[in-house]
RNA sequence: GGAGAUGUGGCUGAGUGGUUGAAGGCACCGCUCUCGAAAAGCGGCAUACCUGAAAAGGUAUCGGAGGUUCAAAUCCUCCCAUCUCCGCCA
């Protein structure tokens, strides 16, 4: 969330960015509850004030009758309070709640847009391929070569979900195995920054497989997928799945202080994610586009928040590295305002060419949220001048393994149904060249 | 799942219901000493919020949430986590 100094004193800007990003909120009315909370909340502090003081007072008091009369004193001004707290509380609660409602504010650079037709393409690389024969869809392709079976995942499970079978999952490993070799090499990672021109330390990312579950107070708090219907929920244990490493990445440090020399902080965390896709009902039904459960490797990185935005930039280089070195075509797509996450004050995208559907599909997302997150989890850093603040969040995918799969089936098919391997990751395969039946 | 124990500041570790936001130690920072370092000495060292230009003052926080009390780290209830033993298990 925002800090509410912050509000008060940029009022209009918040406004503005929660109504470009197409979100109803009333910072005049918080503000008037503000105002309110403190002069309630001051009213409750100075009679706590009273009676702290003569709370210590009858300690040393030796007069019997004069102890018993302050007694009962302070018993009449722990009435008071009592009163005084309740409307207090009703009123911090509805502030709360406005407050929770309060979306990031879009970076300036952020293009302004209703949805996804106000997303601007900032760059694309590759060449589309071009085909003798009619390029089939992923689950045509999957299906006949034995290796993705929706169908019997259908009768075990539902819908939107899948076995996927034999290469596919020596090219999932391969591809993970591939990445998690980049994130640990800061050879590379400083040859990618460099020859983006991004100024960033080339700290390595430290490999982690975090829980699936998490706490719904914690989910809160990363402010990412808010409604309940967008998870699978476990009230008996008061548990739910994560929608994606992040959730339970970026909370990882709930509550810490970092020391200003420590940061930046990388993480690379390799996760299933669960995702209800309660409002996506009919939408990519086929194959393994939109499924309720996939494998996903994420970047999460803590930074000083004035390397926020080098951050999400050195992610997205990551990205676009990993993607050239697939030879697979790609734009990388900034989000428009009315398009991106709540907690996300800047969001990337990268669309991979999907010659079987014919069009670009989201396989990459990198969100900059910057103190948003953090401010609530309370994960914070100590400047070298003692002020401490909230540190900036960044996190943005590395692989996503239905959709990365996905793209590699299209775009390496052959005409007999065959799909050759991508260079760099045949030897992550037994230097095996191509998926055959 | 059963039995028992424990949760205090960055770490360690005291703490009888009444100037205890919390002794002592370690770590850290500053100063003195030194050519420099070490050692020693002196001082500083939690976080959030409120008031204030500032100095400063106030409130809250001793795993978490409630409760008792004029007053709670200290008493009560529930929850959570950790440790030990037993059981089960990849």
């Amino acid at each position: 969330m925002l800090d509410i100094k912050f509000i008060r004193e940029n009022k209009d800007i918040v406004q503005v960015g929660a109504k470009k990003k197409l979100i109803d909120v009333d910072i005049e009315k918080l503000i008037s509850l503000d105002d309110e909370r403190l002069k309630q909340l001051k009213e409750v502090e100075d009679l706590r004030s009273e009676i702290n003081k003569v709370s210590n007072d009858i300690g040393i008091e030796k007069d019997q009758a004069r102890r018993m009369q302050l007694i009962e004193e302070m018993r009449l001004v722990k009435e008071d309070i009592k009163q005084k707290e309740e409307k207090l509380k009703s009123i911090t609660e509805e502030w709360q709640k406005i407050m929770l409602k309060i979306p990031n504010i879009p970076s300036v650079d952020t293009p302004e847009g209703p949805d996804d037709s106000g997303n601007v393409v900032l760059r694309s690389w590759g060449e589309k391929p071009q085909f003798s024969f009619a390029p089939k869809e992923h689950f045509e392709l999957g299906k006949s070569l034995g290796i993705i079976d929706t169908e019997t995942a259908a009768d075990v499970s539902g819908a939107r979900f899948s076995y996927l079978k034999g290469d596919l999952v020596f090219m999932q490993f391969g591809l993970i195995q591939m990445c998690l070799d980049i994130l640990n090499n800061e050879e590379i990672l400083k040859n990618i920054a460099e020859e983006s021109n991004i100024s960033v330390n080339p700290t390595k990312f430290l490999p982690i497989i975090p829980p699936v579950f998490i706490k719904p107070i914690v989910q809160t708090k990363m402010a990412r997928y808010m409604t309940p219907e967008e998870h699978y929920m476990f009230p008996n244990d008061n548990l739910m799945l994560i929608g994606s490493a992040e959730h339970t990445l970026g909370s990882m440090h709930m509550g810490k202080i970092f020391e200003e020399k420590d940061l930046p902080i990388r993480y690379a965390g390799y996760s299933t994610a669960f995702r209800r896709e309660a409002g996506a009902a009919g939408k990519d039904t086929n194959g393994i586009l939109r499924q309720h459960q996939f494998d996903k490797l994420e970047m999460e990185v803590f930074s000083l928040p004035e390397n926020g935005i080098q951050e999400q930039n050195f992610l997205v280089a990551i990205q676009e590295y990993i993607l050239k070195s697939l030879k697979l075509s790609f734009q990388t797509v900034a989000i428009c305002t009315g398009d991106m996450g709540f907690p996300d004050t800047r969001q990337i995208d990268i669309e991979i060419w999907m010659p079987g559907q014919n069009k670009y599909r989201e396989t990459h997302s990198a969100d900059y949220t910057g103190g948003f997150q953090s401010r609530r989890l309370n994960t914070r850093v100590r400047r070298s001048d003692g002020k401490i603040e909230p540190v900036h969040m960044n996190d943005a995918t590395v692989v996503a393994i239905g959709r990365m799969l996905i793209a590699i089936l299209e775009n390496y098919q052959q005409e007999d149904g065959s799909i050759k391997i991508p260079e760099v990751l045949r030897k992550y395969m037994g230097n095996k060249e191509f998926i055959t039946k």
